[in-house]
DNA sequence: ACAATAGTTAAGCAAATACTTCAGTGTTTG
DNA sequence: CAAACACTGAAGTATTTGCTTAACTATTGT
């Protein structure tokens, strides 16, 4: 399970533009077609797809079409990958020999 | 405890270079200078800097300057904000009642 | 068959990125 | 005090991004 780093620069790329976000979040409430996905975007049609592109290239969300209707949904493993990487980084900081004590202070009383 | 789009965009866009995750790889085995953040990349001191600005205005890493060395650090506040995002969109999509199924089938056995 | 629907593709453009080099600014050290 | 050190900032440049409009390709409904 080693982390490619060109995927993350697609994933977190992806996750980088409000459009996007907007998207996976609408996503993750259910599948939708891309017309449904553009619907509350104040752009182009067209500039959605672009954006869904690049979503798809970053392989975090996966398409399908069926007639004339490409129905979008969530690829929940690759929003684990990038979970996972900020994750990692943050542990190995919070679990250093000399930190560990700020650090079960603070899950203590959830002042966090 | 509501996710700032301007910030998410920030780290994200942040995290989507391979430079600037190196750079918050190496802070999260402990605090570093410029010079030895720099030392491992292929590119000039001052575009380092340049990087590790980024790095800063996202909020994922702060930085304090004692007389001529700026020491960094990460920002595991931030860290955890970006990594919040991921796991809200995953969890919403995993535990739909029509996906709850697979879910449960999923982490049974730890197939994942 | 015809029109409406759903999406795709290309071209163009302004703004943002990721560097570079070069010329500084303070801060230690010998 | 002078040289080395650790950055800092500005300017320039090539590439990438995030759109737009417009023309086009399939499907589906009447």
């Amino acid at each position: 399970m080693l982390h490619d780093p060109a995927q993350l620069d697609l994933m977190f790329q992806a996750l980088a533009d409000p459009a996007r976000r907007h998207m996976v979040e609408r996503l993750s409430r259910g599948p939708a077609s891309v017309s449904q996905l553009a619907e509350p975007l104040a752009m182009s049609l067209s500039a959605v797809v672009q954006h869904l592109n690049v979503l798809e290239a970053s392989g975090l969300v996966r398409t399908e079409k069926l007639g004339r209707v490409r129905t979008c949904r969530i690829e929940p493993k690759a929003l684990r990958t990038a979970e996972h990487w900020i994750n990692e980084r943050r542990l190995t900081w919070e679990l250093r020999p000399d930190r560990l004590g700020d650090f079960l202070a603070k899950t203590k009383d959830e002042t966090d």
